[in-house]
DNA sequence: AATCTTTTTGCAAACGATTGCAAAAGTTGT
DNA sequence: ACAACTTTTGCAATCGTTTGCAAAAAGATT
């Protein structure tokens, strides 16, 4: 392995001139800057990281902290996860960060201490905020920077990106409205952030259309298709005569429910119209294909790895939700 | 932030000592061990990682390298992917590992050089070889420590763990033979490296029950539950009145063509039987229940990171491949 | 009490960069 | 030819640990 001692050695100039040469510092004469990164170039010469790291203090790292849920030990929504990943992933590469994955199980390690003070990281991105995170108000009482991916309060005390969830559910509630229906379930875990918001959207709609709300229409559940099919058929059959719309807080959950009523001999959408929130990968192709309402993942994630280097920067960065898109497939589609 | 001389002067001991007292390394007097120890645990002092790192030459990081397709720009199966991915990081964080993550789009780093060299990594893991990869290749003559989570040829010169596709493939097209299937399809890209296992499975199948193989019937399609769709509507509807079976190497290629099939009238699985590979999450919420394969993904996972650090301790770690299970649903039960 | 072991400790040199500061070299002006 | 700058370089300290080696302390042996 070469060292900076070697380039400079063969580069005939100081250790001091060989580093700042390499940075491209124009502090040191454009001739010898071109040598010695010749050089460096022709014997794949890589300045090391960790002294690097160890001198300036700071770790060119990105730690990324997926959160699960406490009780469900679930993630939101996985595909979408997944794809979100990617995208901070190849930002952060681009930018020339490397991204450390930690999936959080609750019970876990001061995120300050542990990534910030012990230089793991520069910065985090904080991935699914579940129900109010003492933690994460925590973290926005220190300088740790950081960016978080779920809902915002509108007068958060750190940054938040996210889907603007509300207005989306309202869409596809009033969509379905739009398609006739009157009596529309809500099936989600609305203490959860995100979630909340959709079942605001979801009253949102009802209100406007001037239906009235109903508890028994409110349902709550995990984030897993099991679960909406449980629930569905637990505390859904016993209103179906009257119930004519699902609106569901995830596209899994929807289709659990689609399951349970279809087993029921309900037929979708003409006796019963559903909608989910994600757009997975099977929605477009399951029986009948899902109306659902789609984030937009990959500005989210661009905007998670810029809000956080500007953050890094000494910038302020605002929160910011992103519009959605409402995909109105067969599952809606009445008449 | 409090360093190791801090807390040596607390003591009232050299850094040395400070240093082996803290890694509990019996050549330093018990009792002054305990002192500093508790000292440091007083304080919360935590080892700096980057110093360590930098005199040890060691990161105590692993990192983890998805393989995305070259063309599709997918990875193999990408639920099963994020759950492979959940247990690896917990294995890693429990024997106090970090994790950095990599999604290799191709066209990139040396991975030695990047990871090995340059010490951000102590050993990589490879998730899905997908076709013969160059650079895998390349690896095994080096002195890098790393593992693939994929297809093992028998005779790899580097370690693997995967499924056993093949058998499982075969059980999946057995079962399919034993409903009554004698015209079954096979849907999926054999050049992908365990898809090809999966080829092999269909194959022996077929050829235990003296089936005869039928090259119309083998189709090359994506990942993508789209691809299942387009090439069972344009290549399997013209065989249809024969054809009574399918075996999609995913889930979501499976869901794909049971759409086509279901728009196009065909009774699944009374007049076509359904089977795919993977069990993800929808698989059990459509409708008709998706018969599949299912992975042992928490072995995996937890194989693949023992397996390293066996390695990484000089050992040698042999392949290995999983018992996987066959999940028989609705999608193939004939009668 | 002197010598020989065995435990414990600490000194000092790494690990491989970056950077403040001063010195050396090169320019310009007179 | 000398002073006064400006540009370019290198010395040496620093980041926070770990570890080989020798010295100091304690214990055992005669």
């Amino acid at each position: 392995m070469m060292t900076l001692a070697d380039i400079a050695a063969l580069a005939e100039v100081s250790e001091s001139t060989a580093s700042r040469a390499l940075r491209d510092n124009p502090v040191v004469n454009k001739e010898t800057r071109l040598k010695v990164q010749q050089i460096a170039q022709q014997y794949q010469f890589n300045v090391n990281p960790t002294a690097r790291s160890l001198r300036t203090q700071k770790s060119y790292t990105i730690a990324v902290i997926i959160l699960f849920d406490a009780k469900s030990q679930q993630a939101i929504s996985d595909p979408f996860l997944l794809e979100i990943l990617g995208v901070i992933a190849d930002e952060l590469t681009h930018k020339g960060y490397d991204m450390l994955l930690s999936t959080s199980k609750t019970k876990d390690k001061d995120w300050k201490t542990y990534y910030i003070d012990a230089k793991r990281a520069d910065g985090l991105i904080i991935i699914g905020q579940g129900e109010h995170d003492q933690r994460i108000e925590q973290l926005s009482h220190s300088k740790v920077p950081f960016v978080v991916w779920g809902a915002s309060s509108g007068h958060d005390s750190f940054t938040v990106v996210g889907s603007q969830n509300r207005s989306g559910a309202e869409a596809a509630v009033s969509h379905l409205i739009a398609q006739g229906c009157t009596h529309i379930a809500f099936l989600g875990d609305y203490r959860h952030n995100e979630i909340e918001q959709r079942y605001l959207g979801y009253q949102d709609a009802l209100q406007k259309a001037g239906l009235a709300l109903n508890a028994d229409y409110e349902l709550i559940t995990d984030f897993t298709a099991q679960d909406g099919y449980l629930k569905t058929q637990q505390q859904l059959f016993p209103l179906l005569p009257e119930l004519d719309g699902i609106f569901a807080a995830s596209d899994a959950i929807a289709l659990g429910a689609m399951k349970a009523l279809q087993e029921h001999g309900v037929q979708v959408p003409q006796q019963l119209a559903v909608a989910g929130f994600d757009d997975i990968a099977m929605s477009a192709y399951c029986s009948p294909a899902l109306t659902t309402v789609k984030q937009d993942t990959i500005n989210g994630g661009k905007l998670l790895v810029s809000k956080l280097l500007q953050q890094m920067d000494g910038e302020q960065a605002e929160s910011e939700l992103l519009p959605v898109r409402l995909l109105t497939r067969q599952s809606s589609a009445r008449g």
